[in-house]
DNA sequence: AACCAGGAGACAT
DNA sequence: ATGTCTCATGGT
């Protein structure tokens, strides 16, 4: 069997498994943006405090979060940890948000460009800046995350040590270009982190006798 | 009480 | 190209 050929039988089982996760949570694009920021190495929980604080002073549109001093925004974002890092990484962000035009302009620009766009603002990287485009601007990215590597270097389809763009590549490939391509890397990427949430206290596991915690007591090697 | 969470950038080698 | 640090809160 290929690579490609497991990457679609595992979307399968999955899809039977966990059924339609309706993702991202986040009730508009800018807000989905603003949590792909800052659920960077953090539990989502903690992100929808710090959003929760940007809703209650009305600050969940970029020129309110420019408009505000950043320790007080670094404020409202404590609840999410790395807080003055991620403070500047937002602002970056609105900054570039603004100064391209905005939501429509954006959605305008031919995919490659929308994503380099993203890549060069400071503290946006290749898997916040595809939660975006694949989440926020709907369009066919796979994003590529710490839970991907783990899963499927588990099921040992991929190796956890390959490139982002390598990665995202094999995923891609897999799938023909079409209209539901969206659809599909939207709900696969969900159901991977779902699963990987799910799976230390599954019965079945997907991945034989192996659980996918970050330390797995029956490996040797602890990466990963 | 360690370990972990839907990363990214700076910097040294 | 490839490693190592740092950033930080909250749950288990």
């Amino acid at each position: 069997m290929s690579t490609a050929q497991g990457i679609r039988a595992i979307f399968r089982r999955l899809h039977q498994a966990y059924g339609p996760q309706d993702w991202w949570p986040g009730d508009t694009p800018f807000e989905i943006m603003v949590g792909a920021v800052l659920t960077q190495n953090t539990a989502w929980r903690n992100v929808e405090r710090a959003i929760a604080n940007l809703i209650k002073y009305h600050a969940l549109s970029p020129e309110a979060i420019l408009a505000v001093r950043p320790e007080r925004l670094a404020n409202w974002l404590k609840p999410s940890g790395y807080f003055n890092v991620k403070a500047g990484r937002l602002r970056n962000f609105c900054r570039w948000y603004l100064t391209q035009g905005g939501l429509e302009a954006l959605g305008a620009l031919p995919l490659p460009v929308l994503r380099e766009g993203l890549l060069s603002v400071n503290g946006i990287g290749p898997e916040t800046a595809d939660d975006i485009i694949l989440y926020a601007f709907e369009r066919p990215v796979f994003v590529i995350d710490a839970y991907t590597r783990r899963v499927f270097a588990r099921l040992v389809l991929l190796d956890a040590a390959m490139a982002y763009e390598s990665m995202r590549a094999a995923f891609e490939d897999a799938f023909a270009s079409g209209p539901q391509r969206v659809q599909v890397f939207n709900e696969y990427h969900a159901l991977i982190v779902v699963h990987a949430k799910n799976v230390c206290r599954s019965r079945r596991p997907l991945c034989q006798g192996c659980c996918l915690r970050t330390r797995c007591p029956s490996r040797q090697d602890g990466a990963l």
